[in-house]
DNA sequence: AACGTAATCGGACTCTTGGTCCGCTTGAGC
DNA sequence: GCTCAAGCGGACCAAGAGTCCGATTACGTT
């Protein structure tokens, strides 16, 4: 993130303060308790900072969320298998699915608030975007004949915040990403275009 | 709507111009040009109108959509087959689909809307849950060994405004209601619980 | 160590929007 | 006509996103 030569240390350490706070906002309250005012008085910095250092509401959520599935782009770009290359599709897909719902369950606030920030252009989020993109390749390559597009929007469209919080209960957190797998494997293993 | 004896008439004529304004602004602009503002402004009625017959933005959206799917409630609740009972699950599933689609196809911008102002309570919006209903006692019916819950959620969630603009080609208004229909015939079909 | 400067800071300010309030108006039953 | 509750409307409020610019400060240079 260094746009010219080096981050001022003073930039940096304002930066983590911005990101923990919302991140401290965001487990105390519901999304919307997460206003830049708010984050900017519990970071101990300007508005402005935010505003500069994140672009927006949007950019600021966007740029949590990266920091939280870093690990998990790593892992399929250049990471062991399953999730990294080598694995068999199918393979990869379920590593895949696992990764992604266990971020999602863990973060289901900042998903919601993620999603309602950026509204009008969910579709072009970079983070959207690479995951679609995995997606659609797995399919792709495991059942040339369904239509793998439609079928990677499909099933991000269950990664919904509310979603995940409205079918998790108290006992069985892992309960949704089971679900998604499940699905996957019936879309992978049913029949072929008529 | 009538809630205790009749409507006046002065009333239901708001109603009706407020309705109308806000499907016209939601046809020239996107669904965040819609606020209560201009709605009131274009319907020549005050602010505090809107707000009375339709509680809240999100109210005020509802009650279009609303608007705009009654027929298929009616239809499925005791119209023809095989929407309405009496056809065989599958062909029911497909026609609700239909159905749903085509007011999806023809509603993104209200879709979207909608769903935005609804925000933290989109599972509990009457027309969601319906749908949902509807939707679970089909898949449950003729696939016992699925969990027909999940799966009726993971239908709903494809019907997004964005996705379905993102996904309509100009010349082809039904894409997406055939991919939903495949979508839902794969995991018709698909394999059991091992 | 002192300096120059460009990056950074911060909070006051603007603008928009959802929602509330309350005095005034009016439709409709008698 | 008369009454009066239902309905009206727009001033008002609070909150939040995003902008601006004078003050501040980190840091490479000398």
């Amino acid at each position: 993130m260094a746009q010219h030569r080096t981050e001022r240390a003073d930039a940096a350490r304002n930066r983590r303060a911005v990101l923990r706070a919302t991140e401290q906002l965001l487990h105390e309250g519901g999304g919307e308790h997460v206003s830049i005012d708010r984050v900017a008085a519990l970071a101990g910095v300007g508005k402005g900072t935010v505003f500069r250092r994140f672009g927006s509401r949007a950019g600021l959520l966007q740029a949590l969320l990266e920091e939280r599935s870093r690990d998990l782009r790593d892992g399929i770009a250049d990471g062991p298998p399953p999730l990294g290359p080598g694995a068999p599709v199918r393979d990869r897909l379920l590593a895949f699915l696992d990764g992604l719902g266990a971020i999602a369950e863990g973060n289901a606030v900042l998903l919601s608030a993620h999603e309602q920030a950026c509204a009008e252009d969910k579709y072009g989020d970079p983070s959207y975007r690479s995951w679609h993109g995995h997606l659609r390749g797995l399919l792709g390559e495991a059942r040339p004949d369904l239509d793998a597009d439609f079928l990677a929007h499909a099933l991000l469209a269950v990664f919904d915040g509310d979603l995940i919080r409205h079918m998790t209960p108290p006992g069985d957190p892992r309960r949704f990403t089971r679900s998604v797998q499940h699905m996957a494997t019936a879309l992978l293993d049913g029949p072929g275009q008529p």
